[in-house]
Order: structure tokens, then sequence, then C-alpha cells
DNA sequence: TAAAAATACTCCATAGGTATTTTAT
DNA sequence: ATAAAATACCTATGGAGTATTTTTA
């Protein structure tokens, strides 16, 4: 009858991992337990949902199917929680999710003026959860540089702000006073590439495919792997000059597009709170007029 | 740790009753079981969710919260089941909804013609369900009559048409040639005063607010509240034309607005043939370019 | 006193654990 | 033979039932 979140957290485990032992033991409970729960899983759906056959697990279509539901199902469920908490409590809350660089002073206090009953609570995110940090209710709205994975969200464009590439001082690169992307195609990136997509149509480095290097998400994490001299990365102008290193090197770039800067919530909501955010963060933060409509995409 | 639905069920439930043992019964389970149930719930969350004081059970602004976020929640839940189930057929099957009167001949056929191994079924809605067939995946789209409870989906504005009054053909009024709606303000409207507001405006008859009548949502039904005199109702043209009947007159009334037709489907979706049922749907029965951006209102 | 919800108790379904078997390479 | 998942069997938690008590207008 009702769908069992314990099951369908144990089900996203096994399709990550595509394997019981192991996400058993990520789960922290006997492998025979985890088979069984995927079992009763399979015949409360009746479906199969992985293929155990010779050498390995895998999805089945409809155990992707279920992947792609599942993870967002099981974050509204967290989101669902938290909500119902925070209401109970006798000052209403927003909490703002933000990336590192952004200066939100002037939405908040304009948020503030509109609104002085609502305490406004900050949440510093990374390039990997700005937005699951609202899909899973820790924030209510999040202000995200693009490209975000956009399922579920609502989004009100802020403003653009051109990025420029951080190299080591001593990087040959870093005395001239401008670069293209292309001049760092044998460079190693230190991010997700999918925040440079300009960076992917270069050649790549044969270290890339020999070691696929594992992207870090915090901007200082970044610096400190930059001045050791393990490659570059890209940054929006705000944060590269936010966090200064005399180490590194902040060099524009050309035929790299600006960063967008949005306001990101879940379409599923309909808060005045909300709203009465977006209106202010696109009044202060927002260039030209506010009439710009709020797109899901 | 994981939320239960089960009592997330009971919960709607009595928040919908605020009565533990009416709720009961409708969850055929006896009283008792729901007290603990509910009671676990609020331990589990934390929280209390109904004041059960003197006189009755009321919600919680806690509760208020989680009755909100519940019922999406649960409708989610059970569009994944039915998305899962869906996805181990052979054949992919697009579902796609329609309020009566609407012909979406043209869209499925140019679907069709784009999609030649998509199996389109088509799955007929009212005013109570057109937006919940959608959320609950019984369908993956869903061509709806505006306005709309709109949280969580996208919609894309296909065309409008006129409205028209269905009377009584021994109706005074219906002799004339037209009418203005204030005309109709001493008459029992027979459907969901939400669909038709510019009513509301006009004084009502003393019966409404004494015997508030239980609208119906069947077109046919309607039709035979109209015919037997109990009052009048409001249609677009298409489906006013469509349910012909010697005894209903209609007659076009000023001052009412046309009815916008939209397709419309979950948010938090991302699926090409959603998006490409989309394409077809403004090709073959949208007005004007197709440039019109999708908003999430 | 009456109505509504909570508590006491019993029973059973099921999640989880350990030990072991089956299956496919 | 080995690795991976399934099965056997046991224990304990917790959900549901009936009967009863508590609470408050």
């Amino acid at each position: 009858m009702d769908l069992d979140l314990r099951k369908l957290r144990y089900f996203i485990a096994v399709a990550e991992e595509l394997h019981f032992a192991r996400a058993a033991e990520r789960l922290h409970i006997a492998q025979p337990a985890l088979s069984r729960q995927i079992r009763s899983l399979e015949d409360d759906l009746g479906v199969e949902v992985f293929d155990r056959d010779r050498r390995g697990t895998r999805l089945t279509p409809a155990g992707h199917q279920l992947l792609e539901d599942g993870r967002l199902l099981l974050a509204s469920s967290q989101a669902l929680q938290r909500r119902a908490r925070n209401a109970a409590h006798d000052v209403a809350v927003l909490t703002v999710g933000f990336m590192p660089g952004i200066t939100l002073t002037a939405a908040t206090t304009a948020f503030a003026a509109r609104h002085p009953d609502v305490q406004v609570r900050l949440l510093r995110t990374d390039w990997t959860n700005q937005v699951e940090v609202i899909q899973d209710g820790r924030a209510d709205v999040s202000i995200v540089r693009l490209p975000v994975e956009t399922e579920g969200l609502s989004l009100r464009p802020l403003f653009n702000e051109p990025r420029v590439a951080l190299l080591p001082v001593r990087h040959p690169l870093a005395q001239r006073a401008s670069l293209r992307i292309q001049d760092l195609a044998d460079d190693q990136l230190l991010q997700d590439p999918q925040a440079v997509p300009e960076w992917r149509q270069a050649p790549h480095p044969p270290t890339t495919a020999a070691a696929p290097f594992e992207p870090v998400h915090q901007v200082e994490e970044k610096l400190e792997l930059v001045a050791s001299g393990a490659g570059f990365c890209v940054l929006p102008l705000s944060t590269a000059t936010f966090y200064t290193r005399a180490d590194v090197a902040v060099r524009p770039v050309e035929g790299l597009a600006a960063n967008e800067v949005a306001l990101a919530w879940t379409a599923a909501r309909r808060s005045p709170l909300i709203a009465g955010f977006a209106e202010a963060a696109a009044a202060t933060l927002g260039q030209g007029p506010s009439q710009t409509p709020t797109v899901s995409v």
C-alpha cells in the first residue's frame, strides 16, 4: 500500500554501488537483510529493479526509473520533516543558501525591512550541494551559480559576472596579461569539468584520462591545490577577489562565458516568504527591470 | 530516520476530519491504533501536530505545514510507484489527461508521427482531478482548464476559448440572445464557484448561504441538474456544444473571461517524451508562435 | 454524564542478526 | 574454487485489535 522509504533508501544505496555487500556495509546492515529488503521492495512494486545474473548487479529499466524519482522523493521527505519541525518554532525562519563570493547583504536587509518578523538564516553552499539544500529542505531559497540540475526548481535570474582563471604565480601563463581557455588545455582542471564546459572542447592532457582527478568543491581547497602547482581552476571574479592569496595569480580568460547567478527554490512550493525574498533579491542584486518572468527549466 | 508514509497518510485523514474516531473509520482501523500512530508520528518529528484539548482537535502550526507538504509527498510516492511499474513494460507509454470538450487528436497524431514507438493513452479528467492525475502519476501530462492550483506544475499555454452559460430552456433568461453574469446572481451555480470567479462578485441568493450546494464535477451530471431546473452552469463553448441537449439552452454571457487551456506536467520531471508532447500540442493546438516560454507559476 | 482520546494487554507481522547454501564463472 | 547473493532460523520491535480508563465540557 504505502511505499516504504527505508526500502527506497536501501535501493538507492544498492543502485549506486551495484553491489549488495558494499551497499550493506554503507548502510550499516548485514548483506542478507539488504537482499531481503530489496526483494521485498520488488514484491511491493511487482517489478524487478535489479538484474542479478552472472557477473554483477545491474539496474532494470524499472530500476532506472525508480532511481531517478527516488532520490528526489527521499529529499522531499527530508524537506517535509525539516519544515514541520521549523514551523513549530515561535519565529518564522527563512534560510538562504548562497555560493561563495556572493554578497547578499543588500537582499537580506531589503527583505528584513519588509518582513521584520522573519529571521533570516544563511547557509553557505558549494558546487555540489547548492541545489540539494533546497530539495532536502535545509534552505528555502538558494542563490546558485548556473548551470544547475534544474529538475523541480524555479529559477529567477539575478545577474552575470565574468569568470577568471586562477594559476600558480610561477606558472608560465601567469605572466601574460590575458589568455585563452585553449592555452590551458594541457593543465589539470581542479574542479567539476561540468562547471567549465568550454575547457572540455579543448584537447585533454593524457594525465586526465589516465588518472581522473577527483574534483574538490571548497574554494579554500582549490586555492591550496592551485598554489601547490597541482593545476588551475576557474572562478567567478567576485569569488576570486574575495579569497586573495599571494601565491595564486588571477587572470582574465578570453572565450569564457560569464557566470550566471540566479535565485532558486522548489517549484512545488508556494510561499509568501519565498516570493518576498525573490522580490528583494531581484530588486537589489538583479540587473535590469524585474519584469523577468520566473522560468521553470 | 525515514519518514513513515503510513503515518503520514493517517495524519492527513485526521487533519481532514479533525476527529480521531471518524478518521479511524475512514481508514478502516480502530481509533486507539490511530491515536497511537499519530503520537508516534509526533515522536518521530519531535513536534506536536494536533492540539487536542477541550472540545475537539485542531492543527498546530507544524500540523498545517505538514498537511501542506504531506499531500504532495504522498501523491509523489504514488507517482513514483506507478512510473516504476510502467517502466517495466516493453513499450513506452505516455498518458495524456484531458478535460471534456478538448479535441486532442491533432496533438496525439503529431506526437505519434515523431514518436512511433510510444503508445499514447488518454485519460479523461474533470475539474477536481485535472491536476491530481499528474501529481499521483496517473498521467504524464494533462491538458487543463485554468485556473488550476499550480504548485509544482509547469504550464504551457495552448489556447483560449469563450465560455457560455447553460440554462434550462424554460428559464426566463433563456429567451434572451445574450446576457450578463449579473443577471444570474439569483440563480444557483451548479459547479465550483472558483471556476467562475466573476459570479462571486455578484450578490448571492440567500439560498446559497443557507443551503450550500454540493458542486458536481461531471459534465453529464451538470446538464442533468440544469435540465431539472436546479440552476445553471458555465462551460467552455466546445464542451457546451459537444454535449447537446434539447432541454438545455446555451447562451453567450458578457463579462465572462475566456477559458484558458494549457498543458501541464510535473515541474520536477524532465522527460523527452513530455517535451515532445508539449511541442506537438503547442504546434497543433496552440495559437500564435510557439516561442511562449514554459512558465512555472 | 457523555464524548473523545489515551492506556493496558495481547497477538502477529516483519526487520535485523548469524550461519549456511545456492549459483555462476 | 571463489565471489556474490539467497535462504534458514532466531529474536525483538512495533502495529493492530479489544477492553478499559482518563479527561473535560
